[in-house]
DNA sequence: CCTTTACTGATAATCATTCCTACCTAGTGA
DNA sequence: TCACTAGGTAGGAATGATTATCAGTAAAGG
């Protein structure tokens, strides 16, 4: 009973779906699994690829669905970004950050309790005129590679 | 002479497009002034829109290349979004951050020298595994409207 | 078990972006 | 000023990503 097994275990998929008021059908329990096991911010494709390795029958329509309506229902969440073509999803709706690395593409999740404090109490503080903030995310571009 | 009228005067774009190392062509003349006279975060086809007002000639083509070609030079930077499928570009190359209001689907600059000043020496304190942060864009999601 | 209705798979359609090729022109130096 | 040439442009075709359509399928609730 480790951890990170209960997070992918069907029961636990099945419940995560029904809070959000999806129905629990057999390609959204893997493609939902294959989200939360797959590093980093995977595009549709990437999702489709892993997914086609357990059933090989699911379309990649079906995933494009699913994650929208993954979305939709706040499980998953669209990652911003500049460079590349195609769309990313993040499994983790918990706020956190991203360090986004020019050299090597990749996305970086960076999560620090200490910064989202900070950000909250400047933007308490500041009273922005006629804007509600809501959640923030911070985006840091750099390289990988010692200082 | 307003400040305003001074960075959209053709002098001032040619010398914009020479000191990137771009030749100054009539279509990334008026490619560019668009670019800093549209509001906002154009697409590419926005800017293609309002530049043939102008120059009915200038191709969808040249636009994403003149595009491409200020991003690479430093001239422009593309503006990361989670939303909408088409890419973002942003004439304003300073540091800003963005609000995302979810209720009108706006994108509005922010503009805030503290702000940058704290995530920087945040970052300077905290010393990054790995990591060399080198610039930061914080994405604020809300609501318009009164607190 | 039956019904209802949301979901799926396959394919076509759409939209954004890049590629290709022949022509053109800004910048350079004689 | 003139001609040279590297780099830029127009236009259309090609590619890639995403969305729409629709007939068939299977969850969820009674």
């Amino acid at each position: 009973m480790h951890a990170s097994a209960s997070a992918v275990n069907p029961g636990a998929l099945r419940s995560r779906l029904a809070q959000a008021g999806l129905r629990a059908t057999r390609q959204r329990l893997v493609i939902l699994e294959s989200l939360l096991t797959l590093p980093g911010h995977p595009t549709a494709e990437q999702v489709h690829r892993h997914v086609v390795g357990h059933s090989p029958s699911i379309s990649l329509g079906t995933v494009y669905k699913a994650l929208d309506s993954f979305v939709a229902a706040g499980l998953t969440r669209r990652v911003a970004s500049a460079e590349g073509a195609s769309r990313r999803y993040d499994a983790d709706c918990t706020e956190h950050h991203h360090l986004f690395c020019t050299d090597t593409q990749e996305i970086i999740d960076y999560c620090d309790p200490q910064l989202d404090e900070l950000i909250r109490q400047f933007f308490a503080a500041r009273e922005l005129e006629g804007f509600q903030p809501r959640s923030f995310s911070l985006h840091v571009v750099g390289t990988r590679g010692m200082k």
